[in-house]
DNA sequence: CTGTCTATCCCCCTTTCGGGGGAGCCCCAC
DNA sequence: GTGGGGCTCCCCCGAAAGGGGGATAGACAG
């Protein structure tokens, strides 16, 4: 079995990778020193506009690389299969990486979800191991493990394909944000009840709502919002709120109780 | 260094695991055997509801799990300070672990977050390591490793770190889901056009202007808004643009633009 | 003391949004 | 071929939000 100074090595090296070539050269090597037959690391994304060659597609705004072979990648971009997809599905249950037996376990087959598995097999592509990866406010997606029709997956190497596959699309995530470079926003500070009107807001309430709850006039609370509105430079409250979760200064989970 | 077969052995266990205490004990153990000296693995969301003894809150919603000194978790609870710690807002930016030094890289630290990272010293938890764990439509949580103030974490023991605050969480997942019977996420689809909408929405676009980009009218627009609103049985457009947000329906980079 | 910032309140006006109603067209599934 | 869903357009109306104006008070810093 692996040690995990071998999976330090590929996360010292993804780190320093600069391109979706090199990152694509080190899960090359790393799907095969695991024992996997393809890897096929995306965001899950409709990618009916581009042509990924060689599995190749990079973007400023997502990332898609694999070893596939050529005619499947085609057929899984047009037909759009990514929304269809069962793995990709259970990528939103889990935060773990699963074998694809376990897929009952995590979602409801469909009968399309068969027909997308029987369409894989036939395809070349049998059992997998698949590490999703999610971040609140980002594209959710996924770095897959796969092996060729008929042979069984490693299962010895599970623990280090969830190690690789997080890495993996770590590095994915800063190439793809080196290649539009950082937007940064001016930090921007609200007051304490700029912000009790800005979660308020967020949360549905009315203006009027809102001056029941602080116990002030609805026009002070037209007035923090305002300000708030003035202080990011922006035109409507919605902006305001989105910049707020942004700069962290509410956490999601705040806006939607 | 440890090796991977051991991480294998956290893991079997942990999903052996039928309740918080074995959990508990089991991280107790693997946190000593990494070289951390505390862990808490938690729910991100508001806990002054609940009095933690011993660290320990199990709901049927959410779970909160730690070793840290008892008089550290009563004032975290009680102040709030989940909603403004540093090192937990850092964990809506990565999908995969990081050493809290690294902290400054993933967020701009404010001066709260400072007075925070200061009280945590003054508590005697100084470095750590700590793995997100973000899933869709859940709350997100992390697992947290830490180190006295003034010892250095074990920085060989990171990955091993990764594997095991992801695979435990994941535990901690099945505990709660179990604890409340099954669990069905019901995620709300929106069609392509209501999502062009809300995405417009979100970038503080009127329905004129939407109805301009999309080249339809804005009655169409308006339609296709309510329609949204309908879906997740909210009033206001402003829930629709968080909960799509939520759901990972669309990336909060996108809505920024 | 003056200037700046925050919080609070009030007025005006226009534009936008929320919530009803109805309607036609297309496509796909049963 | 009937039904359902998506997309498109239209009407009305009251409520809410955006954008001006102004005002008073306290805090705090130079």
């Amino acid at each position: 079995m692996a040690q995990l100074s071998d999976v330090q090595t590929f996360i010292d090296r993804s780190r320093e990778a600069n391109s979706p070539d090199e990152l694509h050269e080190l899960l090359d090597q790393v799907t095969e020193e695991m024992g996997f037959d393809y890897f096929a690391l995306l965001h899950h994304v409709d990618l009916r506009k581009y042509s990924p060659k060689y599995g190749r597609v990079i973007t400023s705004e997502f990332i898609a690389l694999s070893d596939y072979p050529q005619f499947w990648v085609d057929q899984y971009v047009s037909n759009e299969i990514v929304n269809l997809d069962p793995v990709l599905l259970a990528c939103q249950r889990t935060n773990v990486g699963f074998g694809w037996d376990q897929l009952p376990a995590l979602i409801r087959l469909t009968e399309a979800h068969r027909q997308i598995i029987a369409m894989t097999k036939r395809a070349g592509i049998g059992d997998g191991f698949t590490v999703p990866a999610n971040i609140p406010g980002e594209l959710s997606g996924s770095c897959n493990f796969a092996m060729k029709t008929g042979r069984d997956a490693p299962r010895d190497s599970f623990s280090m394909a969830q190690l690789i596959g997080s890495f993996a699309f770590q590095a994915a995530r800063e190439i793809v944000a080196r290649s539009r470079g950082c937007v940064e926003f001016a930090k921007v500070e609200l007051t304490e009840r700029q912000l009790e009107c800005i979660v308020l807001v967020a949360r549905g309430k009315t203006d009027w709502e809102i001056s029941k709850i602080l116990n002030i006039s609805e026009e002070t609370v037209k007035q923090h919002i305002a300000n708030a509105r003035e202080r990011y430079d922006v035109p409507k409250r919605m902006q305001v709120v989105l910049r707020a979760l942004y700069d962290g200064l509410v956490p999601l989970s705040e806006l939607l109780a």
